[in-house]
DNA sequence: AAGCTGACTATGG
DNA sequence: GCCATAGCCAGCT
C-alpha cells in the first residue's frame, strides 16, 4: 500500500467528531494539491483498510455528500453525520463553513 | 498496451 | 449564476 493512502487514512481518522473536511483540503495537506480525486480514490479503498476510517466526514467542497453511494447504503453517510449533530438540506451540510475542519490548519 | 473512469476543483464563458 | 472545459493521477477493463 502506498504511503499516500496511509497518510489519507491518518488524516481522516484524526477528524474530530462533529467536524468535516474536504477532499481538496486533505490533498493540499498531503502536498498533492489538485489531485483531490486521489483522495476520493483513497476513500474508495478505505474499506480495505484494517481500521475504521470515518469517510463520512469527508465531503466535497460544497459540503455535499457526493460519496454516499459508495457506502453500504445510500443513507449510511447522512445518518452517520446526523448522529454527530449535522443538519442537512437534501444531501448538503448546513453551516458547512462552520463545521469545516482544515487539516493543514488545525492539524498542521 | 492503450484508453476510460472517477467519492474533485478551479476557471472561463 | 449555471454549464462546459481542463488539469489531476491511480486503478481497472
Amino acid at each position: 500500500m502506498s504511503d499516500f493512502f496511509e497518510k489519507v487514512y491518518d488524516v481522516v481518522k484524526q477528524i474530530p467528531p462533529g467536524r468535516v473536511t474536504t477532499y481538496g483540503a486533505i490533498a493540499k495537506y498531503l502536498g498533492t494539491t489538485g489531485s483531490a480525486r486521489m483522495v476520493g480514490w483513497a476513500m474508495n479503498a478505505a474499506g480495505s483498510h484494517s481500521e475504521f476510517v470515518p469517510a463520512h466526514r469527508v465531503v466535497n467542497r460544497n459540503g455535499l455528500l457526493t460519496g454516499k453511494h459508495h457506502f453500504d447504503t445510500p443513507n449510511a453517510m447522512k445518518e452517520l453525520l446526523e448522529a454527530e449533530g449535522f443538519e442537512f438540506e437534501e444531501d448538503q451540510i448546513i453551516n458547512f463553513k462552520e463545521r469545516f475542519w482544515d487539516p493543514a490548519k488545525e492539524l498542521a
